[in-house]
Parts: structure tokens; C-alpha cells; sequence
DNA sequence: CTTATCTTTACAAACATTTTATGGAGCCTT
DNA sequence: AAGGCTCCATAAAATGTTTGTAAAGATAAG
């Protein structure tokens, strides 16, 4: 089994951790992204949706164990948390709040992408849970490949769909040209962007309710597109 | 959830750990059994399928490495390794070899039964695969092999009925040419998509009322099929 | 040998994508 | 302020691929 296309949710609030984190599993070919802190991690579940979520316990905003209820209540994903605590209080609190495994740090980063591996073992029928992407008035449904706008349905075409999940896993970035052309056509085929406002264009008439104006799929003029989930 | 009826295989051939486990593990409400070595471990595995294993690395006859290979070739029961060798080296070479949980003796008993906890919370009936599917208009046995449509019977071709069945398994979900044939012809057929589109038209013939505008077994062009089953 | 099933082939229709063309909006130079 | 330039939006034609269907050949079971 490749690494690839496995992605791997880190959430700590020490750049320290974070840093080495991100570097070691990139390395091993896992898709990493970092939440500094459990609100940023909730709002990045629920676009990303990744395969295993690897999170600290002391965090401000939302600790780890307040974290993982909440992620327990949308998702399935195995949760591995890492902390300095190492009584069985913290150990107990965090395994019945849905944690699936507990790491007393400091740990030997080994043993941590050993245990990473066996989470992500358990569930090759990670693909039969219902993946889906729901921001603002948007709800995409990864697996029926269906889009509802406001409760209003919508069929996209392959390209189309891919481009619109793409946007919305980044909600409120500016994605270049560039990289949505390498992302949706292939790295290969960055030099014609012509492509791109065509289906941008299409895309417009199915979600937009006036697309001469729009609300959701916005220009960000001489750098790329931005999308808005609305309300 | 009540801890009756999960049934827990503790494997250590120290006595005195099995007595303290059997003792405490009982007092939860478990079912326990105790082996005291791999063998003995994989003659109770085939009549009693625990819900949880439990075992120690080190062992006289067949050691806990190899016990966790072994049971992996026939089971997928949660695997927990208690061991007092604390060094990554061992950790991550018991967890590659299947094992879910790494625990380092001396431990809490309050920990372990969490951890338990956890491991059990994970596998809630992934076992039982029905017999019959109903959903909407269709019900299919699947011992018989015998399929219906709104109380209607149809004969289907073995092909047929694999095709229906691994997509009425997945009702709503898109799924790609090349997983269906890799599903129903083997993964070396994924190259010639031939065969695909005969099948889901012969299918159609048998199981929609118009076959030129399909209800159930729906086209999601250039991606693959899709069933949905009715009212 | 007959029958049921599976495989292969062929072609028109349906569809997504790519290409091309046109008009407009904003920015810079003069 | 006017012209030239680039970038963006849109429509529509051209291209190429995929899909539905029928029917003929191949294979296996009884």
C-alpha cells in the first residue's frame, strides 16, 4: 500500500512539534496538514476530510479531549493523541472521549508511524464511509459525486466536479491558475489556461443564481479563483 | 453498551499476570479466556472468536510477533500486545505484524480497560454480512440469488447478479468503470471496458420498466455507474 | 447437440472536452 | 482622453471520447 493520498490531520500548538511532524510524514508520502489549535481542526475535518488525525491534548481554544467528542460526533477517522501527560487519568479521559490510541510524549517517532500505520490498517473501508463536503450552502457528496446548491441540485461533469471539490477543500483561498490547471489537467498542461474560464464559465451558470455576478466561484483578477461557500 | 457477550482471549504464560487480568477483565463483564501460548491461543481463536485479544510478547511456543501474523491470516479481531520491552524496535515490530495496541508492562489497569474499550468501540458489527438486501423496489437474496423488483421476479445471469449485487451494496455511491470490473472480472480486467457497458444493458432490459431511460441503474458519464433503488 | 452464458465487434447517438471567435473591462502609455 | 494591451466572460462550433444496442462468434454445462 503506497502512503500516498493518505491524509494525515496534525493538531498542536507547538510549532516545534508541528514542524517535525509535517517533515517526518512528508517524507513518508502522507498528505499533511497542521490545526494549531481543535476549532481550526474541526473547521479542516469537515473539508478534508483526512484518514487519521494526530492531535495534542494541552491545546487553547479546544483541548484534545473536548476534540475529540466533537470529532466523534461527524466522523469515524482514527484519532491518535500525543501528550506530556502520562497518568492514566488523562490516558482513560482521552480513550472514552473517542480516542483510539495515546502517545506519552516524548516519543520515538517509530513508534508513532508504526501506530499510524496500524490505525490506518483498520480501515481500508475508509472509502465506503460517505465522504462528504458541507460549507455554507454547499453540500458536495464525494462519493454519489453529487452537488446540492441551497438544497437545489445540480449535475457537474467530471471536469467540472473536480474543479468545484478542489476549490472548496480551500474555501476563501486563491487557488493561481497555475495550480488549478496542474491539479484538475494534469501538471503537463499549465501553459493554456484557456480551459480554465471556460469551465470557471460553466460552472457559473450551474451554481451561481446570477452568474454574470457571482456570489461563490469569485475572480481574484491576474492571480487565479477563490471560492465562497456563502452565508 | 454493556461489556456482556464480548468475549476477550488473554495469551501470557505467566500466571500471574492471566490470574489478575481473568480476575479484574470478569469483574467488567467480560467473557474471558486464557491461553497460555500462541498455539494454544490459535486453537481457541477457530472456536471461540473472541471480540478482543490480548497477548504478551514474550512466549514459549509461538511468541507474540509471529501470534499477531498468524491471526491476521484468519481474523481481523483487535489485537492489544503487553510487553515489558519498552524499545521502539520491538513496539513497531509487533504492530507491522497486525497488532492494533502496544501497551508497556508495568501498566494501569485502568488504562488497559480503556484501551479495550476503544479497540471494541471500533468494531461494532463489521462482521455480519446479511443475507438479503431490501432497499426501495429491489430485494435480492443473496443465498438464493434470486432478485426482485417491485414483487416481481427476474432471472439473472451470475454476472448479472454480481454486478447488481456490488452496486446495490453501495446504493447512491458512484462507482468507476474500473472498480466494477476489477470487482466482478478480477483487477487484470480493468483494461478493456468492453464488457461493462453489454452487462449494465442487459441488466437494465431485466430490471427497468423503460430501459432507454433508466430509474435504477444510472449512468454518471465518464466516471461509471450508480444504483439508486427506488421510491 | 442444445442451451445458457460470456466475449467480442461494430456503429450511431450522446456527451464532455477542446478549440475558436467575439466583445468587454481594466490598466498603461502617450 | 484615446489608443493599445492584456486578461476575463461567453457563445458556439469542432473534436474526440464514451455509451447504448444489436448481433455474431466463442465457451462451457448438461
Amino acid at each position: 500500500m503506497t502512503n500516498e493520498h493518505k491524509r494525515i490531520l496534525v493538531v498542536d500548538d507547538e510549532r516545534q512539534i508541528t514542524r517535525v511532524l509535517r517533515t517526518t510524514l512528508s517524507a513518508q508520502g502522507y498528505d499533511i496538514r497542521v490545526a494549531n489549535d481543535g476549532e481550526m481542526a474541526l473547521e479542516l475535518m469537515k473539508n478534508w476530510t483526512p484518514h487519521v488525525l494526530v492531535t495534542d491534548l494541552a491545546m487553547p481554544n479546544l483541548d484534545g479531549v473536548d476534540l475529540c467528542r466533537k470529532v466523534r460526533k461527524m466522523s469515524q477517522v482514527p484519532i491518535i493523541v500525543l501528550s506530556v501527560r502520562g497518568q492514566d487519568r488523562s490516558k482513560v479521559e482521552a480513550l472514552d472521549a473517542g480516542a483510539d490510541d495515546y502517545v506519552t510524549k516524548p516519543f520515538s517517532m517509530n513508534e508513532l508511524l508504526a501506530r499510524i500505520r496500524a490505525q490506518l490498517r483498520r480501515t481500508p473501508a475508509a472509502e465506503e464511509q460517505p465522504s462528504a463536503i458541507t460549507a455554507g450552502d454547499f453540500s458536495i457528496n464525494l462519493d454519489a459525486r453529487a452537488v446540492k446548491v441551497v438544497g437545489h441540485e445540480v449535475h457537474l461533469t467530471p471536469k467540472e466536479f473536480d474543479l468545484l471539490v478542489y476549490l472548496a477543500r480551500r474555501p476563501g483561498k486563491v487557488v493561481t491558475h497555475r495550480t488549478l490547471l496542474a491539479a484538475i489537467w494534469g501538471p503537463n498542461s499549465t501553459e493554456q489556461p484557456e480551459y480554465l474560464r471556460v469551465f470557471v464559465g460553466q460552472l457559473r451558470k450551474k451554481i451561481e443564481t446570477d452568474p454574470s455576478s457571482p456570489k461563490y466561484l469569485l475572480t481574484e483578477p491576474w492571480v487565479g479563483y477563490r471560492f465562497e461557500p456563502g452565508s
